[in-house]
DNA sequence: TTGAAAGCGCTAACAA
DNA sequence: TTGTTAGCGCTTTCAA
């Protein structure tokens, strides 16, 4: 039981109105220096901590972020609600995290506000939302990791882009000339996948190699599992790849058990390049090369988007918010 | 906004009093099944969502739960709270995570019921917390994974001095008889450290060997640069070990990066053990035989205790709730 | 600069 | 079985 010392109490004993009390702990309103110290010692002393409840009941602000992810036992997922918790409580705010499973059902109802009604607003990291939300989001939301593209609110993200052209170019820089990718999607909305996949082709063509849908096995999802299969698949070939990019670190390291348990050397046969930076990428055998996206930034743009929308902020500024990426070389590729 | 529909509109509509609205919407008290039935069609035309700070308000009940871990980019961490997110959600409720980052003083504040005053209960994962919390815990609390002697509240755990001692006696059973072990903690309280480490004493011991504590360097954290670090120093000895028990997944990559890096074999000249079964272990080089605690079984006992507690549970209940546990053997050990 | 008082939406004690 | 009503602790208009 928490102790019961109210506004009222603190008020008497500070010799002063609760009205007073409040615009002191909350430094709004006008008061005298003097007042002020008083009434904090008051709360000093008597231990007094504001009812959450009763301030949300009068205000309509909780002050609790809900960030809803795919699957926490995603590494990279789990390190980005890492991040996100810090700035959150940086901001004063309370975070409260779902999975969604990935399902575009669960992602629709978050982006349609039916949450647990105690949230002021949701950071969504959407896998496979369609627009369907457009319409009628219900809720201050913001978008983080991927873009959708009708929805009108903020969407954080890297430069999908850029990021895989760069790590593509990089693998044909080391003479590498058949490069496979690990990550292609055939569900729609698979934004991540499209725009991965484009910067790939990119800089395919900017070599002047030609696109083969060989060379990019459609996945289910993008876990370890998922990965070794492509990586199979890909070793079937009657050319098999000499380099592989993989849209997710988490799919690397299943291709690079795979390769591996083949035989072959890695780089030396096979180089492959990942995605995300998650931590154990440092530590798989060998160490993964990898692009690494500023998941600080993307955690601080996103909470900070995400406030300044509950704050009342309209669609004024921009929709797109782009945090730094840049490609971690280690000895995988 | 939240539309505005509140008890009273719904209870217009049906043509009956807010009270019975609320009885119904919570099933509780006495009523018709002619009037549940309209005024569930009321509730579900207008579209009515409890206020849940207006019931939190009343009752002192929010149905929020807090989840404290050390760190969210710890995978095994990461994977628990997954679980005990869907367990959460199964009794109704919602969790809040938060991270410690491990310090006693982080763990202290909560164990004290120093958090958002939000929650109604607290399921804490302490690295080093100490009895100081003993004699005023603050909130329902439920310890996850570790033992705090003193607290006068549910341990819920595995039975780490067993798994420890059959982790180690798997090694010796394999013939090994120089088996070290990674995650010796000097820290005062860190129990999780001790009650493994007597586990794989009393294996020793079965086996006539005597422990020696050059096979257990000591480590200061369970990341995968204190396994690595470790590992280096073992290998350094006079007589290195041919096998090593590690105290988590994640040192124990750590060790197998640096045992294959020196181009030993494993488990061919050091065979590895872990404690986890995160699922990156199903993808090590080789693949990691180790410590499987049920994590579904961890999340809905403490889940379950918890909120037994703060129904008004006493301490009437066993204190130390215990999950089951085995050895998955894989390929490294 | 401060005080008094009216609710926010809900639950539960009291009535009918 | 159902209706009425008094607050839960806080913020905020309205007065002073």
């Amino acid at each position: 039981m928490r102790a019961d010392i109210g506004l009222k109490e603190v008020a008497e004993r500070a010799g002063v109105s609760m009205r007073t009390v409040s615009n002191v702990v909350r430094d709004t309103g006008r008061f005298s220096e003097a007042t002020r110290e008083r009434v904090l010692r008051a709360v000093e002393e008597l231990g007094y901590r504001p009812n959450t409840a009763a301030r949300r009941l009068r205000t309509g602000r909780s002050g609790v972020l809900l960030l809803a992810v795919p699957e926490l036992s995603m590494p990279y997922f789990a390190e980005l609600a890492g991040h996100v918790l810090r700035e959150a409580a940086a901001q004063g705010c309370t975070l409260l995290v779902e999975a969604t499973g990935g399902h575009p059902e669960a992602e629709l109802e978050i982006a349609l506000g039916r949450t647990d009604p105690l949230v002021d607003g949701v950071i969504l990291s959407p896998l496979a939302l369609d627009d369907r939300a457009a319409a009628q989001v219900g809720v201050p939301l913001v978008l983080l990791g991927e873009r959708v593209h009708e929805l009108p609110c903020p969407h954080i993200t890297i430069d999908n882009t850029g990021a895989a052209r760069e790590a593509t170019a990089h693998l044909l820089a080391r003479g590498r000339r058949r490069v496979a990718v690990i990550g292609r999607q055939t569900v729609p909305h698979a934004a991540t996948s499209a725009t991965r996949l484009a910067g790939y082709r990119q800089a395919l063509e900017a070599a002047g190699l030609r696109y083969e849908e060989a060379l990019a096995p459609a996945v289910a999802a993008y876990g370890r599992a998922d990965g070794a299969a492509a990586m199979r698949a890909l070793l079937e070939l009657a050319e098999p790849p000499d380099a592989v990019f993989c849209f997710a670190d988490a799919m690397a390291e299943g291709a690079l058990a795979v390769v591996r348990e083949r035989g072959l050397g890695i780089p030396g046969d096979v180089a492959v390049v990942g995605f995300d930076d998650v931590e154990a990428s440092r530590y798989t055998a060998p160490p993964l090369t990898t692009v690494a996206p500023d998941k600080g930034a993307l955690a601080r743009l996103a909470v900070g988007a995400l406030v300044r929308r509950i704050g009342g902020a309209e669609a004024k500024e921009p929709s797109v918010l782009l945090a730094g990426h840049r490609l971690v070389v280690r000895e995988s590729g």
